[in-house]
Order: C-alpha cells, then structure tokens, then sequence
DNA sequence: GGATATAGTGTTATAACATATCGTGTCAAT
DNA sequence: ATTGACACGATATGTTATAACACTATATCC
C-alpha cells in the first residue's frame, strides 16, 4: 500500500515511476506481455505526471522521444496498459494517470481536484460494494464501474474557497 | 417515486415526456428560468428516448424541427438542462439522459446495458456517502461525482450471455 | 415609449478526442 | 524457411466539444 498517504502531498514523482516501472514489468512477465518501448516510455510519461494527461498530452511527449507523431501511437499504448491494470483512464477528463495500485485487486474511485487537476486513487471498495446494492435492486449485473469525484484537495481547499477551475 | 420499477422495462415514453415536461416548467418557473423552444425541445428528445443520446444525435433532431445545424445549439440547450439537473450527462457514452427523478434531491448512479444500451437512473446515496467517506480519508472534498456502472440489465441477461456490444 | 442591460441564439471556425485500415517489420514456433 | 501473431508506421477519417463574435429577443427602469 505504498503511495496512499502521500496521494495529494507533493512528492518525488520518480520514485513513483521507478516502482511503477519495476512493478510493470513483473505483472507484465507473469502473463508473457511485452512492455515494448512506446509502452514503457507511456507508461513512464503517467507515473511521471502528477495529474492526468490527455492521449495527445502523451502523444506531444513520446513525439519529443522520437516516436511517430500519430494519435494511434499513443492510444494503442495506453490502451495497452490499461487493459493490463496499469493504467487507469479519468472518464471526466478524457484522460489517462498511472494505477498507484499495481496488483492490488480494487476497483478504484478517483478524487479530481478541480483546481490544480490533481487526481488521486482511493480505495473504494465499500462503494463498489454500495454500487453493487443499488444495481441488484433493479435485477443489473455490473460488470465495469466508473467511480470519480470532482471536489478540492486538501491543498487547495484553503486557497480555492471561492475560485473555480 | 415513478419511473423506477420500470427502469428497464419497456414502457410508454409519451407518458415520461408529459410528466417531464410539467415537472420541468414548474422547476424552472421557481427559479425564473426559461424553458425556451430549443431548451424544451431538446428536453422533449430525451425524454422521449430509451436511451442516451450523444449531442450531435441531439442536434439531427433538432435540425428536424428547424433549428440551426450547429453543435452549439445542442451542446448549449444541453449544458443548461444539466445545470438545471433536468438532465444527466453519462460520461461513459459521451451522452446524455433526461433525468427521471426530477425535484427529488438525488445522487443518481447510472446503469448502463452493453447490450441493448438502455440507461437507468438508480437511487444511490449509499453509494454516494460511501465515495464521501473514501473521500474524507484522503482529506479531499467532494463536490459533484460520477457514479456508473456497466453491465446487463435484466432483459438483456438471458440473451447475451456471451455476446459484446 | 425609449434606453439599456441581460440572456439567448446564430454562425464560423477550430480544438480535442478517438478509430479504421492497410502496409511493413520482427520474432518465435513449427 | 515458412507461417502466423504481434507491434508499429502511416494516412485518413470520424466523433465530440468549445472559443469567439455578431445579432436578436426579452425584461427593467426611468
């Protein structure tokens, strides 16, 4: 459970990258998946970034590494990574961030700051469970859930009483 | 209470349009805002359709009843009856539903067939409160959240066991 | 009634997000 | 060595959403 705590604190985002990137290629060998260089450079790009990125945010960025300047580059790279758990996408956003969990089993929610964009991953189970309830009273099988809250983080509460993003 | 037994079944959507439409003027007559032609019509679509509609969807039939064939007009008329919470947008589908609960203070999450792509509205409070306290322990706060869930509704069950949408 | 403020619409243009399709290279297994 | 699966490059297009500005209608105040 490593990154909870510090979900919304400033912090050392290689630190993050360095585990992601290791904790990728473990998960990835397990299922003999290849973490190719578009997908690790994509990847690396998301736990680098303290907020989620747009397809074309990653796209700009793997372009300034010699990659194709092709929106199918980066999202059949991502698209990658999200099927493999790696990587989540921020419906409200139309945007991508890295999985702080890897191989954690959770359905996550996601907290979106609405003034400095930061998002952060919590563990949501007991709403998945309350999504669950709700759905089986009408006769609904959930297979996929969207989870997301648009609020303040503790870092700008105090700033952003009245502005708005 | 209405609408909610039958969510997902099939229904007479006349009766959901009448309904909708008075419930509308009322509410927005309490708050002195105008339920113009676009704005009314708009609402009509929606509440006369089974499910979700994108905005451009929209727009063709708006076009129909001779308003002007421009993403504005739709996504405007959209945005208005959203705010006005006479509407719900689902992020998941890039659309956009009338909503079925009008006046009653509601945290709705969104059911969402694959198959047949029938959306209900689902009382979710529980739910809700369960993203709040996920939310506090992390110090974040909540202002607006999008709850969905993807699966099979009742009817599509048996026939699409396998099946993808 | 006439001035003026405000909200709503028309219109143009473009930004932003996403996918289909086809060709080519690479690598591992037979 | 051939085959087949996968990855990637490249082109084109489809889909969703908004910025910006002009004009019109409505409401309000005098």
């Amino acid at each position: 459970m490593p990154h909870e705590h510090f979900a919304f604190a400033p912090h050392d985002h290689s630190v993050c990258t360095q585990d992601g990137l290791v904790l990728a290629e473990m998960r990835l060998a397990e299922t003999g998946q290849r973490l190719t260089p578009v997908r690790r450079r994509t990847l690396e790009i998301l736990l680098g970034s303290p907020r989620a990125l747009g397809a074309y945010e990653v796209l700009e960025r793997l372009v300034a590494d010699g990659f194709a300047n092709q929106p199918p580059v980066a999202y059949r790279a991502l698209e990658f990574l999200e099927e493999q758990g790696l990587v989540h996408r921020i419906r409200r956003l139309n945007a991508f961030a890295a999985c702080m969990h890897v191989g954690q089993a959770h359905a996550p929610a996601f907290l979106i700051c609405r003034a400095c964009h930061a998002v952060a991953e919590a563990p949501a189970t007991a709403v998945v469970d309350a999504l669950q309830a709700a759905a089986r009273s009408l006769d609904f099988t959930v297979e996929r859930s969207t989870i997301e809250a648009l609020g303040l983080c503790p870092a700008c509460k105090p700033i952003a009483s009245g502005a708005v993003a």
